[in-house]
DNA sequence: GGGTGTATGTGGGCGGCGCACACATTGGTA
DNA sequence: TACCAATGTGTGCGCCGCCCACATACACCC
């Protein structure tokens, strides 16, 4: 009935995790307690994870290529609306995944000295990201001004992001906080992009 | 020499912490290792605070009033200069402080229910920036976008502070990150502000 | 000035954590 | 069938936050 190996422990550790994270608000998510959540010994997530920061690092590889896959259903969208629908569908992302998110972005793991998966899927995300930028501003591939105008992109998505799902927008009444349609015609105005 | 009474351990405390919260990369702060910094015995603290989280509030509290004091320099700067000039303000406070800012946005201490201290100050500097954000943008401050129009200023600097604090935009080439002129200039022409 | 109470610091201990080791069990492969 | 590498177990170490009982020192009151 309960088996010596597991069959795919890294998964099943996996999985718990990223449920783990969303429910209680993360203040340490122990790999001991992930393990006898999965049934095993607190020592099995080991032979998987080189480390409690290995694990996170290849949860956070998940988030990333989650999050690049919200992007995709807007790459033939045209320009404003395209915008729109990225930043909309950047910030549900994180709602959805609050705990996953501050994990991505959070201090404790370096995305790019940590594991070279999660370099990968975050270099990945950030390449998705100015690709679309390009396309809603209609800026070419190789204009200088493309890097720097992304990062003012996902400057305001993040923090938007952020300021939603820690409670540090509970001041604002709900119909006081900008939706992302509110975010992208700033961004459209600001670039001065005809509507 | 060594006096059974510290004299203000409290204060000793939160300096010492204050110090540590930048030193190391902020995994932990271990309010143990505070204590033997500091002189006194492991438990010495607990007269002091509440907990770990009581002393990190303190803390985050004492954040919010520097931050706050970043902005009055410019309470009489002019329309686009003041939020030019609060950007960065904000941004370099940020840069001085990046395990502080992250403790003050992070997720682990909820400003509102935490500790009283934290919330007034908390709220507080959020008031100077609505009332600097209705300065620059020219609005009233009955206006009832303001406050919405706040939280973009807010979210495009803290996600700005946070990607260039995090090592998130070690992508970007130093000429590639977003100054605060280049942020304050896509809110000026976003919100349609005369130069 | 002496006595007393309260604020402050000490020491021991509990449970939980991440992780390192030696050991047990298993299933694929030769 | 025999072996061996992969996988899971058990024990133990040092660290942590925090709870308890105890020691010390200052402040106040007569």
């Amino acid at each position: 009935m309960n088996p010596y190996h597991h069959g795919d422990l890294r998964a099943a550790l996996l999985a718990r995790a990223r449920t783990a994270i969303e429910a209680d608000d993360a203040p340490g998510l122990s790999l001991r307690a992930l393990a006898t959540a999965v049934g095993v010994s607190p020592n099995a997530p080991y032979r998987h994870f080189a480390g409690k920061e290995d694990l996170l690092a290849a949860l956070s590889a998940q988030g990333f290529a989650d999050l690049t896959a919200r992007f995709t259903p807007f790459e033939r969208t045209p320009g404003v609306a395209r915008l729109e629908g990225c930043m909309a569908g950047y910030l549900q992302f994180a709602r959805d995944n609050p705990g996953l998110y501050r994990l991505m972005f959070g201090r404790d793991l370096d995305p790019l000295s940590c594991d070279p998966v999660l370099g990968v899927a975050a270099t990945a995300c950030f390449a998705a990201l100015v690709a679309l930028t390009a396309g809603a501003l209609e800026l070419s591939a190789d204009d200088q001004h493309l890097a720097k105008s992304a990062a003012v992109v996902w400057s305001l998505s993040h923090g938007a992001a952020l300021l939603e799902i820690d409670k540090t927008t509970s001041f604002l009444a709900a119909d006081q906080r900008p939706t992302a349609t509110d975010l992208a015609r700033v961004l459209i105005a600001g670039f001065k992009i005809r509507p």
